[in-house]
RNA sequence: GGAGAGAUGGUCGAGUUGGUUUAAGGCACCGGUCUUGAAAACCGGCGUGGAUGUGAGUCCACCCAGGGUUCGAAUCCCUGUCUCUCCGCCA
């Protein structure tokens, strides 16, 4: 959320940052709500505390014998009053909490303004592969490879899901056990969070209300009570210290966890995306990181870097790109994603998506820290980054590493977890 | 699933016949005095959010959450959430 102050203070620079993400905001009614907020508060105020002094008086004058009966027909009245102005006060926090709960976090003044045709690739690793043969869709090798069962997949589980089976699974949980050795190694604490969540925690997330319908709800209408299936872990790690106070000393915190993530990616894929490009399941390794202000530029290149070597160790010819303002998700205010290159669909896919929320996410969820000796409290900075999403992964090791017979070459920081330096199809077997 | 108990400012905890406690007191923590230093002792400070003011400050709200009764609610009433204990069922 953005901070209402900012606005009222400066509402064209706010107005120009959205902008770049091709909003036009009109903040002239809001702004009026905002004085007439104020106002009213002020004005609530000063009636409450009439009543209070009164009221504390009238055990006084009963003991003088004085009669109260005309002041208590008074407090009556300027209570009615009180309770129209506060509710009217109610409408107006709520449509003010609507028009800014609704608007996305600014992008940072370092990124471009326009849509993804503005991404810039900031650089890259590897070369694309060249194959002396006709290369094999991901699909088909791991099909052939018996790493997925796509068909009994779709049998239990429906349309977008599928099963690993074998070395399949093996090959899945090696890349997960990679990505959280590698975290362990740089510090970073393993959380494994409950996979269901409830609704305040998709609300400081950034996720609710706008995308309340992407992910899967497992029950209750009313707010308080809708709880629903994580469309990715960031959702849990940013709710672990909501409506908390922490310590200066304490940060930047690090958080890393493993979950699968769950998303109804509804409307039909696209015929290019078949495969496990896009599905209701996916695992990942989700990085968290709570900073101060002024920490968390360097830990958004800290983390990117991580990411970055994970795939540098796998081998996989990738690029970052940061990513213009309007390809920058709501809750953010400047992402990198690093792109795998998947030779069958002649293309570069997200496998890692790192971002500074700023405070627009401790703003939502009410997390603090406290400098040193300060008596304020300030809200906090969050961070996220993926390390790594496994389902685009497997298909661009598969892809890149396949050879000429059909078989593919497992990458060495895998093997350990494999037993196997190559991976045959059955037919070879 | 059944029965019962509870939820108070970092923590413990008083207050629950509504009004000199409109949140006491202990501990922890911070500052100071004393001390060669530390401990002890003593003195002082010590919740969050909001409105307003240059400022010292003033005022308002918050005792799990949301309603209600009242001149006045931590205290009474209703609804919900969560925690704990016991029983049942079960991986």
């Amino acid at each position: 959320m953005l901070d209402i102050n900012r606005i009222r203070t400066n509402p064209e620079a706010v107005q120009a940052a959205l902008k770049k993400r091709m909003l036009d905001v009109n903040f002239s009614e809001l702004l009026h709500w905002d004085v007439e907020r104020r106002t009213l508060i002020a004005a609530t105020e000063e009636n409450k505390a009439k009543r209070n002094k009164v009221s504390s008086e009238v055990p006084k004058m009963k003991k003088e014998g004085k009669d109260v009966s005309v002041v208590l027909e008074e407090m009556k009245a300027l209570g009615d009053v009180i309770k129209t102005q506060e509710e009217c006060l109610k409408t107006l926090e709520a449509d003010i909490q609507d028009f800014v709960g609704g608007l996305p976090n600014l992008p940072a003044d370092d990124v471009v303004a326009g849509g993804k045709e503005f991404n810039e690739v900031v650089r890259s690793f590897g070369e694309k592969p060249v194959f002396t043969f006709e290369p094999k869709h991901h699909v088909d090798l791991v099909t052939s490879l018996g790493l997925i069962d796509y068909e009994r997949g779709v049998k239990i589980g429906g349309s977008g899901f599928w099963v690993y089976t074998g070395d399949g699974a093996l090959l899945e949980w090696a890349l997960l056990s990679y990505f959280i050795e590698e975290h362990v190694k740089d510090g970073y604490q393993f959380m494994l969070p409950p996979h269901i969540l409830n609704w305040q925690s998709g609300y400081t997330a950034g996720q609710f209300p706008k995308f309340e319908e992407d992910v899967f709800r497992i029950e209750g209408n009313e707010e308080g009570r809708m709880q629903f299936i994580l469309p990715t872990a960031e959702t849990a790690l940013i709710n672990y210290h909501r409506d908390e106070i922490l310590a200066e000393e304490d940060l930047p915190k690090k958080y890393f966890a493993y979950t699968p993530c769950y998303r109804k990616e509804a409307g039909s894929y696209r015929a290019e995306e078949r495969g496990m490009i896009r599905g209701h399941q996916f695992n990942k390794v989700e990085m968290f990181q709570y900073t101060t202000p002024e920490q968390s530029e360097a830990a958004l290149e800290e983390l990117v870097g991580k990411a970055e070597r994970l795939v540098q160790g796998l081998g996989l010819h990738h690029q970052v790109s940061k990513l213009a303002a309007q390809d920058v998700s709501a809750g953010m205010g400047k992402t990198y994603d690093i792109e795998i290159w998947i030779p069958s669909m002649n293309i570069y896919k997200e496998v890692s998506s790192c971002s500074n929320a700023y405070d627009y996410q401790a703003r939502r969820g009410n997390i603090r820290f406290r400098r040193k000796d300060a008596k304020k409290t300030e809200l906090l900075h969050t961070l996220n980054a993926s390390g790594l999403a496994t389902s685009r992964v497997l298909p661009a090791i598969v892809e890149q590493f396949q050879q000429a017979d059909g078989s593919v070459l497992v990458p060495e920081v895998l093997q350990k977890w494999i037993g196997k330096k190559v991976l045959w199809p059955e037919s070879k077997k």
